[in-house]
DNA sequence: AACGAGTTGACAATTTGTGTCAAATGTAAT
DNA sequence: ATTACATTTGACACAAATTGTCAACTCGTT
């Protein structure tokens, strides 16, 4: 199970590029993307985007662990996050229903 | 589908309390249990709690409800979210895991 | 009109997230 | 062991989001 820093080494890595190098392309500090990678810090959305770019990766899959890895963190220590997580799926749906008119 | 604020006012209502009677028990403004009823705010951790004992409902339950609300109104609108609740419960599982010294 | 219940919006206080910077640490080469 | 460079760490500043306070407002009832 790869975190989303742990995707980012890897690839900036398989590239060969330096932290500063890196952090140039995104426009931030190199100490953050340093934090980023160790998970310290949460990368934010634009950052996503731009990364996925850089390293050619799809956009959505990148979305999906980074919004993933926030939802779960934000729940991991609950004992009752698995169950929380399928009632946010009923719940999601519906809104979503709701949204396209369908209520 | 109901809300958290639903339920709130549904239960309210049937022990007829006013707002102000049950704000006062809770320690808030009877501004915020209105915003909190009708979805404009979130209620805090602690006064899902205190509503829970409140309406004698079950505790975890009830947590159920407020924090899968709080992450489908985070992940709603994007058209990942689906999958990315299906990511966050693998997640899960694994931070669940390892805390346990599964890892 | 006066009252009580609920709603609304402006604002303040607090918390959380993000960025900046400089110093510290690690690592390899000379 | 000194230098040079990459990375990490922590203190701080700034911005954004959350939460609370308050007074004015609406609405229905008497």
């Amino acid at each position: 199970m790869q975190t989303i820093g742990q995707i980012i080494r890897t690839n900036r890595e398989r590239k060969g590029l330096l932290l500063r190098q890196l952090a140039a392309q995104l426009d931030v500090d190199t100490a953050i993307l340093s934090k980023i990678e160790r998970s310290e810090r949460k990368p934010t959305r634009e950052q996503i985007f731009k990364l996925a770019d850089i390293f050619k990766l799809d956009r959505d899959e990148l979305l999906i662990q980074y919004l993933s890895e926030k939802i779960a963190y934000e729940i991991a220590d609950e004992d009752v996050a698995t169950r929380t997580l399928k009632v946010a799926e009923q719940k999601v749906r519906y809104l979503k229903s709701a949204k396209h008119g369908k209520v």
